[in-house]
RNA sequence: GGGCGAUUAGCUCAGAUGGUUAGAGUACUUGCUUGACAUGCAAGGAGUCACUGGUUCAAUUCCAGUAUCGCCCA
């Protein structure tokens, strides 16, 4: 033969999604499909994105959440819900302002330098086109989001809503202002909430300094893993419960190098086992210090300028960088004797959640939220079950969290975010308001000379207004009445603290009910070697290029796919290939059908249950068992399992079996005519049922496959029905017989292929069957599976002679022959023989022990007894028989 | 230090309410331009279910402990 293609490759016939996505998306959304009015007769079923973070480009962690949630809400969609899923954005405050930041030191100014106006406004724009860009990215994807609903935290009615809900929260007396020990971010120069500060551990020193005792040439140590602090030290402390240090409390010491006189103090806060069972007490940089202090009414001497530099309490060293100060402190108490010894020591420090610089407990004036009885009602909702986290071990995070509840420092020193609705007068006094107060509001004083408030509002002091701020609250806006509570929230565990308590808590003090009832939690995206991916690591993947190259819907399923229940997904980027051949196999086994249809008006959504062959009725059951699956997994959101569930029903039963048995065993003949419809019945159930994990693909075929019908051509898989079923078709029975057919098929397709029997080369098959109701389906079937077998004639009875030099193999219920004259080597047939028998042997060997235990027979159930009796036995029979059949071989 | 999770084929994972010849995808080996698909088809090799005890007639599955890894909190 010629080798005429090598010059001509054969034109690929794969699914090109690139070609489809883009026109299919225009479609669904100038057609409005996304859109959900509030007074839609259908009952709601509405999420809330997690708003992205505007400096947050798509990656893979936005691609998993936002595809589970399209899913969901597709689905539901075609359930005939009035699927509401509300898009938008975070302003993200710190990060946002932290990005403009670093343009305008590249452009050699400052935000100070062109003052807070021109920034804010800056920092809007940029902030609004990064945010149409991100969006762009989720319509990419396919998410179908009710664009004409975005929201923005920073949008006038939410910002209305912030200030409302401060004003709200004051009055009621749960927001108060005060000097306490907060996060500082030397960096973002602002302070952080307890849970914006993520630990880590750092190999750093313990260093042992010595303060001389006033008028005495004793000396106490000290050991600390901050030295530079020292310079604000007001007090030492030790335990008063130690014996070692009692005569000293109440004596004077002097601060080294700074040369201050400071108290001893016993206060029972003191470990006697840490260090030297003596330490510094540094009220104003360190909380605990903080409440030593005020209980020895000590002095707070602040040492830090806003951006991590001495300030002029630190004497010489003011002006310098916190850690170059320590180093110096340090050099210099060793010159002056005053260093005992430096130790390694593991230190765990908090660092910013945004820049990752440590940051400093710092004392400053801060607004806070009182929280203890926000949560009381959110941590009832739980424990009442109203509110539901998947996997449910989230439950126990989120009450801990809840119960050991401290307050929220929710002012931040930035200029990009909500200003804080408090104006103040020349003497101090204090009017929250949500605009500039009138004159009614400040009697006594002239609003124009009130000055707001400097500061912003955290950002998450917004966004835990989102399931009910985006909806128009505080107005009482229809949208806010259909769509309140939301069904799901789906996200991260990252935020359970930061953004989902806070939500509830919200949602109770706010619209009285919690704003969602179930809590989706899915894993965290890592790379191939478990590390999370990351920009700053550079070992992200990114997911437009995923949808580049292989199609919004390969992404989509791939993520799904590898994304096992509550555990974080390894991802690597030939996770991408499983996906795209699945997409493709859908795609192709779609043209097949339709090729045969050959410009049919295809039977979609009824079925003709008449003339149905065995095979059309397993393939029915097998579909009505998926669906049933598939549903349970989406009430217990296991959305992996329910993508996994529809994979192995699209390729296994229904590609590799069911197409296959239809298929006429010559070519140009027709099938079956109503196994056609079956066949086109089923492909139309799968497009429904795969609709919500694979949008485009799924739409692209039943349009295809719709566009000979007139009265369907303009449908949309959007609206459903998604698959429901009776389970009329179920036939476990039949599906057994099935099972035994296939077994003969892979019996003969293997001792083929391991034979080497050229795949062109047809033969005869011999059945031995134990009954003769099998033999009759066999034969009454042969036809169907004869190509799949390469069988010419079939002989099938209970007394069927093994033919001569035949290959054989035995299975459940049968046995088959292969004649294959000169085709047969002896050494190989023994080889499979003796493997099989090994196999049986050592089964029968412990089904065997069982059997022969007293105990078992006494005490296992009887349908248990019953089944492993009839293992036994089939063992033995099979056993007999290959024994019988190695026999022949050696008589050859 | 406290809490939570994980440990099953080389790799990534499934394995409700204990009884299965412990499965899939991928990788690997072999054979195939099969009239939908080489992004494919068929066949095959591959696992002391982390370890130690306990409960039970029976444990990958339930309980306890140990080890290793990961996450959260302090």
């Amino acid at each position: 033969m010629s080798k005429k293609n090598d010059s001509e490759p054969k034109k690929s016939s794969a699914y090109s999604p690139a070609e489809v996505e883009d026109r299919i998306y225009k479609h669904w959304t100038e057609s409005g499909f996304y859109h959900a009015a509030p007074d839609a007769p259908q009952k709601p079923y509405s999420i809330v994105i997690p708003p992205p973070n505007v400096t947050d480009i798509l990656h893979l962690g936005h691609a998993l959440n936002n595809t589970i949630q399209d899913i969901l809400i597709r689905k539901h969609r075609m359930d005939g819900f009035t699927a509401e899923w509300l898009p938008g954005a975070d302003h993200a405050g710190i990060a946002t302002q932290v990005v403009v930041e670093k343009q305008l030191v590249r452009e050699g100014t400052t935000r100070r330098e062109i003052g807070r106006e021109k920034f804010v406004e800056r920092t809007r724009d940029w902030a609004f086109k990064n945010k149409e860009m991100i969006l762009g990215q989720l319509r990419k994807m396919g998410c179908s989001c009710d664009w004409d609903r975005t929201r923005f935290t920073i949008d006038e009615g939410l910002s209305r809503a912030v200030a409302e809900v401060f004003k709200h929260l004051h009055e009621k007396g749960l927001i108060y202002r005060g000097y306490r020990i907060v996060n500082w971010c030397p960096s973002c120069r602002t302070s952080l909430s307890d849970d914006e500060v993520e630990h880590q551990d750092f190999k750093s020193h313990l260093w042992y300094v010595k303060y001389k005792l006033k008028g005495s040439d004793e000396f106490l140590t000290v050991a600390t893993t901050r030295p530079e602090t020292m310079l604000g030290d007001t007090a030492l402390a030790v335990s008063p419960k130690d014996g070692r240090y009692k005569r000293y409390v109440g004596k004077t010491v002097i601060l080294p190098i700074l040369e201050r006189e400071i108290p001893i103090v016993a206060d029972s806060y003191v470990d006697p086992e840490f260090g030297t069972g003596v330490v510094k007490v540094t009220p104003a940089h360190d909380p605990n210090d903080f409440e030593i202090g005020k209980r020895h009414d000590l002095p707070e001497i602040n040492i830090l300028n806003t951006d991590g530099t001495l300030n002029e309490n630190a004497g010489k060293f003011k002006g310098l960088d916190r850690y170059v100060g320590r180093k110096q402190l340090v050099e210099e108490l060793e010159n002056k004797g005053q260093l005992e010894k430096i130790e390694d020591y593991e230190l765990s420090a908090g660092t910013c959640y945004r820049c990752h610089n440590v940051v400093e407990p710092y004392l400053s004036e801060q607004w806070f939220v009182k929280m203890s009885e926000l949560a009381k009602p959110a941590i009832e909702a739980l424990k009442s079950g109203k509110l539901r986290f998947h996997p449910d071990y989230w439950s126990k995070t989120y009450l801990h969290w809840m119960e050991s509840i401290r307050d929220w420092c929710i002012s931040r020193q930035l200029w990009w975010g909500h200003r804080i609705p408090v104006w103040y007068a020349e003497d101090g006094k204090m009017f929250v308001s949500i605009d500039r107060p009138t004159a009614e509001e400040c009697p006594g004083y002239d609003p124009e000379t009130l000055t707001q408030d400097e500061d912003v509002l955290d950002t998450w002091f917004s966004s835990w207004l989102w399931p009910f701020s985006t909806f128009g609250w505080p107005e009482k806006t229809p949208e806010l009445e259909k769509f309140y509570p939301t069904k799901v929230l789906v996200t991260a565990s990252e935020i359970i603290f930061l953004w989902v308590a806070r939500m509830v808590m919200a949602g109770y003090e706010f619209m009285g009910e919690a704003p969602f009832s179930d809590v989706y939690i899915h894993g965290t995206v890592r790379d191939a070697n478990g590390i999370k991916m990351s920009k700053s690591l550079g070992n992200g993947i990114d997911p437009v290029e995923v949808i580049k190259k292989h199609g919004a819907d390969s992404l989509r399923i791939s993520m799904v796919l590898a994304t096992p229940d509550g555990q974080d997904p390894w991802i690597s980027k030939n996770t991408f290939e499983g996906g795209r051949n699945f997409v493709n196999k859908l795609y192709q086994v779609s043209r097949f059908v339709m090729m045969r249809l050959n410009g049919r008006k295809p039977v979609l959504g009824e079925l003709n249950d008449k003339d149905l062959v065995i095979f059309d009725r397993w393939i029915l059951s097998r579909l009505e068992q998926t669906i049933d699956s598939v549903k349970r997994s989406f009430t217990e959101y296991r959305l992996s399992n329910a993508a996994k569930t529809l994979y192995n029903f699209v390729w296994e039963d229904y590609c590799s079996w069911y197409i296959e048995l239809i298929k006429p065993d010559t070519p140009g003949q027709e099938i079956r005519e109503n196994s056609l419809n079956v066949a086109t019945y089923v492909l139309d159930q799968i497009l429904r049922l795969m609709h919500p994990f694979m949008p485009f693909v799924t739409e692209e075929i039943y349009q295809q496959l719709t566009a000979v019908d007139e009265e369907r051509s303009n449908e949309t898989l959007t609206f459903g029905p998604w698959p429901d079923s009776e389970g009329k078709h179920i036939d476990n029975a039949l599906e057994e017989s099935l099972k035994q057919i296939q077994e003969v098929v892979t019996a003969v397709r293997s001792v083929r292929a391991e034979l080497n029997v050229p795949p062109g080369k047809k033969s005869d098959l011999y059945v031995r069957v134990n009954e003769e109701s099998f033999g009759q389906l066999l034969e009454d079937h042969i036809q169907y599976f004869r190509s799949l077998v390469r069988v010419e004639n079939l002989h099938c009875g209970v007394d069927v002679k093994k033919p001569p030099l035949s290959a054989s193999s035995v299975i459940s219920g049968a046995e088959i022959f292969v004649p294959l004259e000169g085709l047969i080597d002896i050494e190989v047939e023994k080889k499979r023989l003796q493997k099989d028998l090994d196999n049986l042997k050592t089964q029968l060997v412990k089904v065997s022990k069982k059997l022969a235990n007293p105990d078992f027979l006494a005490n296992a159930p009887t349908d248990v007894i019953e089944r492993e009796k009839l293992k036994k036995r089939d063992y033995e029979e099979r056993i007999e028989r290959i024994n019988r059949n190695l026999e022949q071989i050696l008589g050859w």
